[in-house]
DNA sequence: ACGAAATCTTTTTTT
DNA sequence: AAGATTTCGT
């Protein structure tokens, strides 16, 4: 029943279980399949018992898939432990919490934690060279997946701007363990130090974990790639199933030499190459082998589809993003009336701001929309705030989540009461709960904030005596929502409000769903949940789905449109300099976006495109790269002129405005890459411009050297 | 302390 | 162009 309608790769792939095992699978090969297979199949025969299993997906969804699928297969029985990476790590934390040394409630901060943390240390040690949050936070990251410490990085450092950044590592994670609070890094870092330094951890877990596969192989850093090396002990056999061609993760420490190595890693492993593709007609899968087939690094192999050549991949050029937006909606709108859901078709673009056209003409041609991942349901302000008070009561440690909410609602302690507020909670070392008791005795607080941090005591106290209680996770909410005034500060006339409000009612249904489900996870065990829920895991594939081409990974769609095919956004160009994007990388990203299309496939390419303020246009190199792969000819450009930037300014130059009309260059000053000009329209008062916000067109140069 | 207005900086992608 | 941050007035 498992082997039927595997083709004889597939069915190696999955039989196979005599060492450790690599599966090379292309885009749509059906690896997913091979990967259920292989489970149901060692559960079936029993081989190992569930327990014996380990299972590593790219997202909770991909997993909780896997599992219903085995279940299905094998009729109901106890499931391996399967989930993402980071999921398996603090499930380890937790599990081991007692023996490695850390409380079992520790915090996990999220993206938005970690900047507003950074953006308050970076302020307090006010540090020389304009060292910004991002960029704090993308050094520290790396650092982390390179096992560099922060004394390790500040010995490394060979210069000021290194030697800044390895003291505010040294900080940041000074306030995380103070605070009891693991970063996503953390959780990989922390994991394998814990494996590394207890024997009979490891030991137990080596034993326990006889078969282990990872999904998405191509995409795992260092760290991880050291965990499955620790973890895999003498009767481990390893799977891993990855694809060189998709790896779309290098800007955050994935390495693909973790699949390229993993013979040389894992010696003895067998190599199976999935090369028939299920899913794609021929054109989109000869445009997106013509495409990859650009990059020079990488193994090389070709699809083979099984499907019929179908429609030509089509290109079509449009005149702006709403432009864009209104074809793209327009022609699914078509699809749909002849018979294609919305629900199986998406709209992928480079970046998340470019969901907003989308989501404007969904809007305005009455068609249903799902936005996946960006401005996600759990970073929402008002969840956020909910969410703090909650970590608090499990983590009474987490200075982070009440600085967060310590004024709110509005309680009458402004900036420099949570300032002095929280100089004396890190000098005395104390908790959160003891701190806001003894606030009033402090100084800097003014006794009306005093007062109103020893009520706010008072209430949190009550409510972590529920959590110690163990009561179920969504009447520590609701009682916390009605204590805190939580809920009273919005007023349901509002009409933005309201909408928080409405989120605040979807969250209590979501926690209400996981007691129901977890009933003996409490708010530790929720939170623990939710903290690591991926983009993909809200999509509840209804209507047409947007999101960004790395969301699309590991999905597919009937007819697929790839947006915004220009250059300087696919590829991404950084125009502040740093470290240039990588182009084979970029190029991959458009291959996994083409690759999830089953049956239609359009890229669209705007004239004109303002990014920042600024005006970028051309064609994407990459539609050159594929224009011999279509079988139709590209449709003729509408010759649209499209706003160049001249190239130097000086004074008496006649410029052009979009806005202003016409005008005259009285000073020209060079900044950086731009110019900054002021320029006599006619007005009163000459005006100040910065080139690169404006496209300004210059009419005719003033001959005489000025 | 708080809200409104002025000014500044910023954008890739995500666990 | 939009958002975040700082400054300013109450």
């Amino acid at each position: 029943m498992i082997d039927l309608h595997l083709n004889p790769q597939q069915k190696e792939a999955v039989e196979y279980d005599e060492g450790h095992l690599l599966v090379l699978a292309g885009a749509g090969s059906g690896k997913t399949r091979v990967l259920t297979a292989k489970i149901a199949r060692l559960l079936r025969e029993g081989t190992v018992k569930p327990g014996n299993i380990l299972a590593m997906t790219f997202t909770n969804k991909a997993a909780r898939e896997m599992g219903r699928r085995v279940s299905e297969m094998l009729g109901g029985r106890d499931l391996p432990r399967m989930g993402t990476f980071h999921s398996t790590c603090l499930w380890f934390l937790r599990r081991e919490a007692g023996r490695l040394g850390y409380g079992e409630n520790c915090t996990v901060y999220d993206g938005s934690d970690q900047k507003a943390l950074l953006r308050k240390l970076l302020k307090k040690l006010s540090l020389p060279g304009g060292i910004t949050v991002s960029a704090a936070l993308s050094w520290i990251s790396e650092k982390k997946s390179d096992l560099v410490s922060p004394e390790q990085a500040l010995v490394e450092a060979v210069n000021g701007r290194q030697e800044a950044m390895a003291s505010v590592y040294a900080a940041y994670q000074k306030t995380l363990s103070e605070n009891r609070a693991f970063d996503f890094d953390d959780l990989l870092t922390y994991t394998l130090e814990g494996l590394r330094q207890n024997i009979d951890i490891r030991e137990y877990y080596r034993s326990k974990f006889l078969r282990i596969l990872v999904d998405e192989y191509q995409d795992t850093n260092l760290v991880q790639h050291l965990i499955l090396k620790t973890l895999a002990g003498d009767s481990t056999r390893v799977t891993v199933v990855g694809d060189d061609d998709q790896a779309i993760y290098g800007w955050r420490g994935a390495r693909v030499s973790n699949i390229l190595d993993f013979p040389k890693d894992f010696p003895g492993a067998k190599i199976v190459r999935l090369e028939t593709n299920y899913r794609s007609t021929g054109s989109i899968l000869r445009a997106a082998d013509v495409l990859v087939t650009n990059n020079r690094n990488r193994h090389g192999k070709t699809l083979i589809p099984v499907l019929e050549m179908g429609e030509p991949v089509r290109v079509q050029p449009v005149a702006s993003p709403s432009d864009e937006a209104e074809w793209s909606v327009r022609t699914a709108l078509a699809f749909q009336a002849s018979g294609t859901p919305l629900s199986r078709m998406a709209v992928l673009y480079r970046t998340n701001a470019q969901s907003r056209e989308f989501e404007a003409a969904c809007r305005r041609c009455g068609v249903a929309y799902e936005v996946v991942g960006a401005q996600r349901f759990f970073e929402r302000e008002e969840i956020k705030d909910l969410v703090s008070y909650l970590r608090i009561l499990v983590n009474p440690r987490d200075g982070e989540s009440l600085s967060r909410i310590i004024n709110k609602p509005a309680r009458g302690v402004g900036r420099k009461g949570e300032e002095s507020f929280f100089l004396n909670l890190y000098r005395e070392g104390v908790d959160c709960l003891t701190a806001l008791g003894r606030a009033s005795e402090w100084p800097g607080i003014t006794p009306r904030g005093g007062a109103s941090l020893k009520e706010l005591g008072a209430i949190l106290a009550g409510a972590a005596r529920m959590v110690s209680r163990g009561d179920p996770a969504g009447e520590i909410v609701d009682h916390v929502l009605l204590s805190t005034g939580l809920q009273e500060q919005y007023n349901p006339e509002d009409v933005a409000e309201q909408s928080k409000l409405e989120n605040i009612e979807e969250f209590r249904r979501f926690v209400a769903q996981y007691d129901v489900e977890t009933p003996r996870g409490g708010l530790p065990g929720f939170l623990a949940e939710q903290c690591l829920l991926t983009s993909q895991d809200s999509y509840s594939e209804e209507g047409l789905a947007l999101m960004t081409l790395h969301c699309a990974k590991g999905l597919e769609f009937d007819i697929v449109f790839i947006a915004g095919l220009e250059e300087g956004l696919l590829p991404h160009i950084r125009q502040n300099e740093s470290a240039p994007s990588d182009l084979e990388e970029e190029r991959r990203l458009l291959y996994v976006g083409m690759t999830r299309a089953r049956t239609t496939l359009f890229l669209t390419t705007c004239m004109t495109r303002a990014m920042q303020g600024r005006y970028h246009c051309g064609p994407s190199r990459f539609l050159a790269e594929i224009a011999p792969a279509l079988a139709e000819p590209q449709a003729p450009r509408p010759a649209m002129p499209c706003p160049t930037e001249p190239e130097g300014f000086k004074r008496g130059d006649v410029i052009r405005h979009p806005r202003y009309g016409r005008g005259m260059v009285l000073s020209a000053r060079r900044r950086g890459a731009e110019w900054e000009l002021s320029i006599d329209f006619g007005f009163d008062e000459p005006k100040t411009i910065l080139t690169g916000y404006v496209p300004l067109t210059k009419e005719r140069g003033r001959a005489s050297q000025g």
